[in-house]
RNA sequence: GGCCCCAUCGUCUAGUCAGGCCUAGGACACCGGCCUUUCACGCCGGCGACACGGGUUCGAAUCCCGUUGGGGCUACCA
């Protein structure tokens, strides 16, 4: 086993064997010291050792929303284009708001991105006796110590700091408690957390491959705390603690943890670890520029893909959410994005999430794909609406697609392509208010839409021209417009306004169901007459009375 | 409050690091036109931005300072 890997300089160590076995804690070359001095040459180094690893390391106190999304498809693409692994993580110390069931929903969530990963999930739960190693660690060379004070207390102080405006950061006083002093207080059982013993002074320097250099002085950082007095890690051990076992050579997450990071980067030097490169994502906001949260409305993967967003799409618009390939190219493909992300072209400033130009890309998508690869989602979408048919898959097939077609370039998401589509596989529709106001209402149509019923026997072969020849035909001899009968006979036909070319409706709906439905909108008619009759025969009678 | 980050059309952005090629380019949205007796697609056109104030320079969207605005962090959450 390579202690040393060097190129990257991390570590291999058998620290991923299962827990409590003989782990051994790898020890880290002194950061300025030549890094191969004395390591193995370049034949004898590791094939892997210059290989980039990130990871994605969720959560689950949540859905996956678009900003983790967005993170997790940052990585997954900077690994593509390094050709290196992408390793999945599940940050899951805080055991009061992790649930087993937000862990599924942002696995599926991922799958269904096509997000997949190289490693993993690894689960932060399954390895706490590795993090309470590190803190062992960090307590010998005297980097941690035990905290007894009560959280109450600290809490009080920075309240009283916060309201006096005075700039207070916490120090532990039991920083330097004695050897026996600490044993009395650990058998006294008090209470009691391990915090990192940051220096009086000193600058931290987070070179940062999106945000440039970012100094942090020491003074502003707060002895923070390493295991909660339940004896679990907190973030800024744990996520350290991984990183550097499994290796992580790049760290792409959301700018808001840029503040956090001088933190973390005391700890990897407590460790003598070599540092990753660290890159801080701008953040997403909502479309009035705050943060992204619930008064946004649902922001999560699941629901976009409940509202007939493609994978594709909501893929190809995250990308261009802070990053962009330098051109005018909007319409990537996943492998596309993946040949040309670099960190390099990430933004600094937070973009807003809009709605609009999404649903423009899925419409895009929609259009693009062909018929064939949209048949799942378009299927699941009407069994939603009860009118799904298993004869669609089978002996109507054809017809199935046919529709898809006849709708893909007026649909921006699968919902309303289904939406569209259902009213060819079910009768239960009602008639667009604003369409019968429009086009039915006052019309004088009965006679007119009796004869094209009448006529539609007729026409053979049954095809677009022959229909719209014969619809023509109708009119004219009725010395009324041929709109008029297209729009009545739209809106007997799909109850909408608006559709595909009423013959291209007319031929693949075919005649019998397209007479039924001008036969439903007949009596529609009959029914208007009646009441405008008696309508008139009360007003005659209130005349006359 | 303190610390940190950011700032080009309503929105996403190109241009900023290496100042003149920028009377600032593209996309979404919006508005108009063409196509079509519908709607959408498509095509053509329009509207629309360098946050503000100082510097530096022959010259600044680009460099520096300040202001303003927005965001983040400031937890025994991540």
């Amino acid at each position: 086993m390579t202690l040393f890997a060097s190129g990257t300089g991390r570590s291999s160590t058998g620290s991923l064997s299962p827990a409590g076995s003989s782990r051994q804690f790898f020890v880290w070359r002194a950061p300025n010291t030549a890094p191969r001095a004395d390591a193995p040459l370049s034949e004898e180094r590791s094939p892997m050792s210059d290989e980039v690893r990130v990871r994605f390391a969720p959560s689950p106190t949540g859905e996956l929303h678009v900003g983790g999304a967005r993170t997790a498809l940052y990585n997954w693409l900077f690994a593509k284009n390094k050709g290196g692994k992408f390793i999945l993580r599940v940050e899951d110390t805080d055991e009061k708001r992790s649930t087993d069931e937000n862990l599924e929903t942002i696995l599926r969530s991922m799958k269904w991105l096509g997000l997949d990963w190289d490693e993993g999930p690894v689960l932060q739960s399954d390895r706490l006796d590795l993090y309470n190693d590190y803190v062992s660690l960090l307590m010998s060379s005297g980097n941690a110590y035990y905290c007894f004070a009560a959280q109450e207390d600290i809490e009080e102080q920075r309240k009283e700091a916060l309201e006096a405006d005075e700039n207070w950061v916490y120090r532990g006083a039991d920083r330097d408690l004695s050897a026996d002093e600490v044993r009395e207080k650990l058998d006294s059982e008090e209470q009691r957390t391990v915090r990192f013993k940051v220096p009086d002074e000193g600058t931290v320097t987070v070179k940062d491959l999106v945000q440039g250099d970012v100094a942090f002085e020491c003074e502003h950082i707060e002895d923070f705390v390493l295991q909660r007095s339940d004896e679990k890690p907190t973030y800024h051990l744990s996520n350290v603690v991984d990183d550097i076992e499994m290796g992580i050579t790049h760290v792409l997450r959301g700018a808001d943890h840029l503040s956090n990071t001088p933190k973390q980067v005391l700890v990897y030097e407590a460790l003598k670890a070599k540092l990753p490169e660290f890159a801080h994502l701008p953040l997403i906001l909502g479309e009035d520029g705050k943060r992204l949260s619930k008064r946004h409305g649902a922001t999560s993967v699941e629901h976009f893909r409940d509202k007939g967003y493609l994978p594709g799409a909501v893929i190809n618009y995250l990308a261009l959410l802070g990053w962009n390939p330098g051109d005018d190219r909007e319409v990537f493909t996943a492998v596309e994005l993946g040949n040309e992300f670099t960190l390099e072209r990430v933004n600094q400033a937070n973009p807003k999430f809009d709605l609009e130009k999404l649903s423009w890309l899925n419409g895009e998508y929609i259009k693009e794909v062909p018929a064939g690869e949209l048949r799942p989602a378009v299927r699941e979408a009407l069994q939603v609406r009860g009118c799904w048919d298993e004869e669609l898959d089978m002996e109507r097939r054809d017809f199935f697609f046919a529709l898809i077609e006849l709708w893909q370039s007026r649909a921006r998401t699968i919902n309303e392509l289904a939406d569209n589509i259902a009213p060819f596989l079910t009768e239960a529709f009602a008639y667009e208010p604003d369409g019968l106001k429009e086009h039915v209402h006052g019309q004088d149509l009965l006679g007119l839409v009796e004869a094209f019923r009448e006529a539609l026997l007729q026409v053979d072969p049954w095809g677009q021209e022959e229909l719209e020849a014969t619809l023509r035909e109708v009119a004219g001899g009725m010395e009324r417009e041929a709109g008029d009968l297209i729009h009545a006979t739209r809106i007997a036909l799909v109850g909408k306004k608006s559709s595909p070319g009423i013959f291209e409706v007319l031929d693949l709906m075919g005649r019998d169901k397209s007479r039924s439905r001008l036969d439903r909108m007949i009596r529609y008619l009959r029914k208007l007459e009646n009441a405008k009759t008696k309508r008139l025969e009360q007003i005659a009678q209130a005349a006359s009375r």
